[in-house]
DNA sequence: TTTAATGTAACAAATTTTATTACATTAAAG
DNA sequence: CTTTAATGTAATAAAATTTGTTACATTAAA
């Protein structure tokens, strides 16, 4: 998780919060952020797909919250952004050895274990908790 | 995190461990992780300067264990090979919007306390669990 | 003195991440 | 029905990170 997906997509989440009822643009965003437009649509095409956000086409368009910021937890938002482990990726270690043959099984364990405890904290906090405490 | 360090730490370790009493050579734990001698040794450094590992050179040279593996923690082994945030880098935001200007401040907060407790997981663990389910 | 190891710098290659350009599509407004 | 302003997305470029490699100095045993 060596990236900016994470801010970038909770950012644009808090955005949209604070500007309820109304449709904000990907440019507007992208002000914000600081980032080109066309980084927050590839992420806004994401919280699309999960249905968190709504876009409209055309003039007048833009993109609105599609569910109550009180509903997403950041631990969904985390796995909607994420697909990796957090503890980063496995070798392919040797299989002559006793040791490499049975690493990358422990580790799934591990990383497995390591993932869903991120995932559960996060989730006790929900991107209006986040929003909130921002005046 | 999206890179091999922790995988590649704990495999040293655990080989370490497996081979207690004997020195181990770079080329022999880079031949089992099936990774290049200089990285090995790149990792070997942050583990040594973090009083994991005492390292022999000349010739029957290698590295050991400096102090038991049940006293290994595996959160501080993280805190060894990572330094960055769990979720990520931050934006550079803009300071004219009201959001861009508080977001940094409030990611700080919630990437310390996800950090913290991910930590806090994983020091529940130690190398030598880890290493004893191996065969 | 030779040999086999660590230690590390310097650089190359590969991969990942972000930025940019271009353009098709959509829908409102004149 | 044409203009305008937005999304959607592909393709590519640029930047940054990560890993691999080469080279060589240093160390210590044989």
């Amino acid at each position: 998780m060596n990236n900016l997906r994470f801010s970038t997509a909770i950012h644009i989440l808090v955005l949209l919060d604070k500007n309820q009822g109304e449709l904000i643009t990907s440019d507007f965003i992208a002000g914000s952020i600081n980032v080109n437009p066309v980084v927050v649509r590839r992420e806004i095409k994401l919280l699309r797909e999960a249905g968190l956000i709504d876009a409209k086409k055309g003039k007048i368009g833009g993109c609105a919250l599609a569910i109550d910021a009180r509903k997403i937890l950041l631990g969904d938002l985390y796995k909607i952004v994420n697909k990796e482990n957090m503890l980063g990726r496995k070798n392919q270690p040797n299989p002559n050895c006793a040791v490499g043959r049975q690493m990358n099984g422990r580790l799934d364990e591990l990383f497995d274990q390591t993932d869903t405890v991120l995932i559960e904290t996060l989730n006790k906090q929900t991107v209006k908790d986040f929003s909130n405490q921002f005046e």
